[in-house]
RNA sequence: GGGAUCUUAGCUCAGCUGGGAGAGCAUCUGCCUUACAAGCAGAGGGUCACAGGUUCGAGCCCUGUAGGUCCCACCA
């Protein structure tokens, strides 16, 4: 039937797009307030509409596609919340571009033109992201689709603005705040990226007033001295303490300036003095309040000169300074330049270097707010994975500012506060009001400005579920359960979103922040448009699957690290799925050829046609369920999709399925209805393990599987709706699928046969010379596991024939032998032996049992580890000594027959 | 300047609360064994950066050193 189906290399190409629009169909993805069930949300960090798919989505989201679809497995009711951010400054900047190739000069379109060009990019792009997260797998519910500027997250917006500012929270003040003069806008601190540059540190002498002498001063942006307001040295400098009250001759402006003293100045950095600048300084911008000093702004918005400037209006910031240091330099007052690095601040998004510029602005305060996130990360009400991350997280709560939150654009949610044409009242309420409250004229402006992006992002969690509407799905859904990001994401929205939340809801918006790292290319660089050496995860899902892709991202790296991207791992995770395939071809055929029914009244517990092989996989699967979903529910994903990957392909392919094989060929066999029930309920729980990680192929054999008439009725339609695993009780609560006996049985087994390939490979004996095989061991319940897994030998260790025994004679005289820890087995290969390399083969073999025998020694004759280890470590050692040294009495008679 | 993190096989990385060093890829040797050559069997390869300390016992805990990466910070 189904085998003719299944090709021989798994395809996804056409399997995936074929379930993910089942799923979609069968609206398995939507989820509904339901009072009855548990819920597990998670929101999407939604991506721009700028954005294409790249690998840090492609990461970002296989991790929540996993989370999510293990909870629903598990019987939550799980929402997977989706949409997309209208990126306001990312858009601007597009559309602006787009706008210039067309020839059209943004400013001279005008607002309502210039977004009518914005929705239309929405329109356009904005969907585009998500048809690439799709792709993915991604269970999201696509139903709830809510978009940053959409109507509800409009309300939700103005609700909070009005209500922080109705609390006093939100104000309108004229700051130093950053300027980015190519985007022309205000940005926050959180924006602006630190880089060490190499500059100048120029040494310039200002002439004191009315004297003959001067103050030396050193700067490295010597163009801000058309804005200097004062000079400033230490008050317990004792070089300048006289200086203090007199006034310098600002050079170049002619300006008399006082000099002030100010205990921000370091003594005993550059010359003691320092020039103050106010409007273009956070720190001279401080000094100036504390001094009342006057505050000139010598820039533009595109920071070149303004008219203060003199002969330099008009230049930009570098042309200008060069043009200072020249002129400084005929005036004979410039003593000296240093090369100097020092940091100089970006903004994030376009790399240009910030201008302060003091301006009015809106901002929120932000040291009160802040408390209850930092609280309940101290509490633990939020738990952040990894934990490092807290300190990145109090480095930012502990030296939090006030967040500048107007930005002069266009794109984006503009500011509710309405400013009186005739008395300049400000009033911020919802809708423009008729009139101005305090002098009653009716023309009211509305803020040109516009909202920071992050402004609406911070109440994603709630907003989507339609608050401030009182709605069902808030009310159920939140507060959402885990939230998935990258650790670069943390200043911007996480904390954001954290004091949002408490603020607003009164409850933490998730209980759990799970943090990522970058995914890196294969040199471990960041993967960027300007290097060119991003990879498309689209093209990677092309060619390997999406499957492929989500198995890569996840393995072999540890929570918060940076990854790097090889093709070779993207190759090995699809050999791995291709291997998931074979293995269930395997059991299907084997399922349908045998007309055996593997469903009925199997118990591994009492079943008589039960093997131990059979136990010991049923019994390796429990403990694999256990532990994986454990380590799912810590989050450790990587370490539970490698567990499942060494369990499938070693445990369950390289030794269950090939020991399994002579019972499943045998013309009759009493056991082979009870292999084939564990190969069908071993496949099935492993299916379903791997699920949340490899959606696609698992659903592809489980319905394949389902589609047969070897289902027993009692399964879901679809895997990814299907139950999670848990080890199966009997009636009176003890696990079913535990056998601990058996599986030291076949460890054994394993070791016998892991002995004579080895010894098979080194004396290069072909797998097709079938040898008889003497299993020799005085232990009665060894001979009974050998007696009873003799049919395993043929397959594994090419046997023609298994004698298992109690003693040895007669037959060593023509054979090679193989100590193991059960006894030793032994081939008669006459015709092979050499003796000297018997000898040296049985010589490695010792040295290797002698250091395990010295090293056992050393620990059991230390009488600090007899006193002090714990009794269980003790026994375990005593009983491997013993084994040891069984071993190698039997190794040495051995060797004494070939000396 | 403060902090985080990394240093483990040729390469990329795991190694979760301390108890005999692992995986993938690469290399070498055999195998087209009727699920899979995208595979099977076998092998080689590591003073776990360095130096101390705690401990019966350290890749893991503590201190220091060196180097790399990153974040934060107003030293003009």
């Amino acid at each position: 039937m189904m085998i003719r189906e299944l090709e021989k290399n798994y395809d996804p190409s056409d399997i995936e797009e074929r379930h993910y629009q089942k799923w979609m169909d069968e609206k398995y993805f939507h989820a509904e307030a339901d009072e009855s069930k548990k819920p597990f949300t998670i929101v999407i960090p939604p991506p721009n509409i700028t954005g294409q798919l790249h690998m840090g989505h492609a990461l970002d989201n296989t991790m929540q596609d996993i989370l999510i679809r293990f909870k629903r497995m598990q019987g939550y009711n799980t929402l997977w919340q989706p949409g997309t951010d209208h990126a306001s400054i990312a858009t601007e900047m597009k559309i602006i571009e787009q706008l210039k190739a067309e020839g059209i000069d943004p400013k001279a379109l005008g607002r309502e033109k210039f977004l009518e060009r914005a929705w239309q990019w929405r329109d356009e792009y904005g969907s585009r992201i998500i048809k690439q997260l799709k792709k993915m797998g991604s269970s999201c519910d696509w139903d709830r689709e809510r978009f940053t500027m959409d109507e509800g997250c409009s309300d939700a917006v103005l609700e909070f603005f009005t209500d922080l500012y109705e609390k006093g929270y939100i104000y309108k003040g004229s700051r130093i705040i950053n300027w980015c003069p190519v985007c022309r806008t205000s940005i926050s601190d959180a924006e602006v990226t630190h880089e060490e540059q190499d500059g100048h540190f120029w040494h310039i002498k200002y002439p004191i007033a009315g004297t003959d002498r001067f103050v030396e001063i050193a700067t490295t942006r010597p163009e801000t001295m058309l804005g200097d307001t004062a000079v400033a040295v230490h008050p317990a400098d004792e070089r300048y303490r006289s200086l203090v009250g007199k006034t310098v001759l600002l050079p170049l402006t002619e300006r008399e300036i006082p000099i002030i003293a100010d205990e921000y100045v370091d003594k005993e950095f550059g010359t003691g003095v320092v020039k103050i600048t106010p409007a273009h300084d956070p720190n001279d911008f401080e000094v100036g309040k504390r001094h009342d000093l006057p505050e000139i702004n010598i820039m533009n918005d595109d920071a070149t000169i303004g008219a203060v400037g003199g002969k330099y209006e008009g230049m930009n910031r570098y042309e200008a300074r060069k043009a200072i240091i020249a002129d400084l330099e005929a005036l004979k007052l410039l003593v000296k330049t240093e090369p100097h690095s020092h940091n100089v601040g970006m903004h994030d998004r376009c790399h240009t270097t910030i201008e302060p510029l003091i301006k009015p602005q809106w901002f929120v305060k932000m040291d009160r707010l802040i408390r209850p996130a930092a609280e309940a990360v101290r509490n633990g009400d939020i738990k952040l994975y990894p934990k490092r991350m807290e300190k990145l997280f109090f480095n930012w709560t502990d030296n939090i500012r006030d967040w500048c939150i107007s930005r002069q654009l266009w794109w984006g949610h503009r500011i509710p506060a309405y400013i009186c044409a005739k008395c300049g009242e400000i009033t911020v309420a919802k809708t423009a009001p008729e009139k101005c409250p305090q002098c009653g004229d009716t023309h009211l402006m509305q803020e040109e400005d516009t909202l920071d992006t992050w402004f609406s992002s911070a109440l994603w969690p709630f907003s989507t579920l339609g608050w401030p509407e009182k709605t069902k799905e808030l009310d159920y859904f939140y507060p959402t359960d885990v939230l998935v990001t990258g650790y670069d994401i943390i200043f911007f929205w996480v904390i954001r979103m954290m004091f949002a939340g408490y603020e607003q809801m009164g409850r933490r918006p998730f209980h759990t922040v799970l943090l990522h790292g970058l995914v890196r290319d294969s040199q471990g660089r960041k993967m960027s448009k300007s290097l060119g050496n991003g990879i498309d995860p689209l093209e990677v899902i092309e060619k390997y699957g999406a499957d492929a892709l989500r198995f890569t991202l996840i393995t072999g790296n540890s929570p918060g690290n940076d990854m790097r991207f090889y093709w070779e791992r993207v190759e090995a995770s699809r050999n791995f799925a291709n291997k998931v395939w074979n293995a269930s071809r395997f059991i299907m055929m084997n399922l349908t050829q045998s007309g055996i029914s593997a469903d009925g009244s199997f118990n591994p517990k009492t079943g008589n046609s039960v093997m131990e092989a059979d136990q010991w996989i049923l019994s390796r699967m429990n403990r694999l369920i256990k532990e994986v979903t454990k380590n799912m529910e810590s989050y450790e994903l990587g370490i539970a999709v490698q567990k499942i990957n060494d369990f499938i392909w070693e445990e369950f392919c390289d030794w269950y399925i090939e020991m399994v094989k002579p019972r499943l060929y045998a013309e009759t066999d009493e056991t082979k209805a009870a292999a084939l029930h564990t190969l069908k309920t071993v496949l099935l729980n492993a299916l379903k393990l791997l699920h949340p990680f490899m959606p696609f192929v698992t659903e592809e054999i489980y319905c394949t599987l389902m589609k047969s008439d070897i289902n027993e009725g009692k399964e879901k339609p679809s895997i990814m709706i299907s139950d999670w695993p848990v080890p199966l009780k009997d009636e009176n609560g003890n696990e079913l699928w535990d056998f601990e006996k058996e599986e030291q049985s076949v460890e054994l087994i394993k070791e016998a046969v892991k002995g004579i390939r080895n010894l098979r490979a080194e004396m290069n004996v072909p797998r097709t010379k079938k040898a008889k095989t003497f299993i020799i061991s005085e232990d009665e319940k060894i001979q009974g596991v050998f007696t009873r897994s003799k049919v395993f030998f043929a397959a594994l260790a090419s046997a023609s024939e298994v004698v298992v025994r109690n003693d040895k004679s007669g037959i060593e005289q023509d054979a090679v032998s193989v100590i193991f820890s059960g006894g030793t087995i032994f081939i008669p290969f006459a015709d092979l032996i050499d003796a000297e390399k018997e000898i040296a083969r049985l010589k490695k073999e010792e040295e290797k049992l002698q250091n395990e025998l010295k090293r056992s020694h050393a620990m059991l004759n230390n009488p600090n580890f007899v006193s002090k280890a714990p009794a269980a470590k003790l026994e375990e050692e005593k009983q491997k000594l013993e084994k040891y040294e069984k071993m190698m009495e039997q190794l040495r008679q051995q060797l004494k027959r070939f000396s």
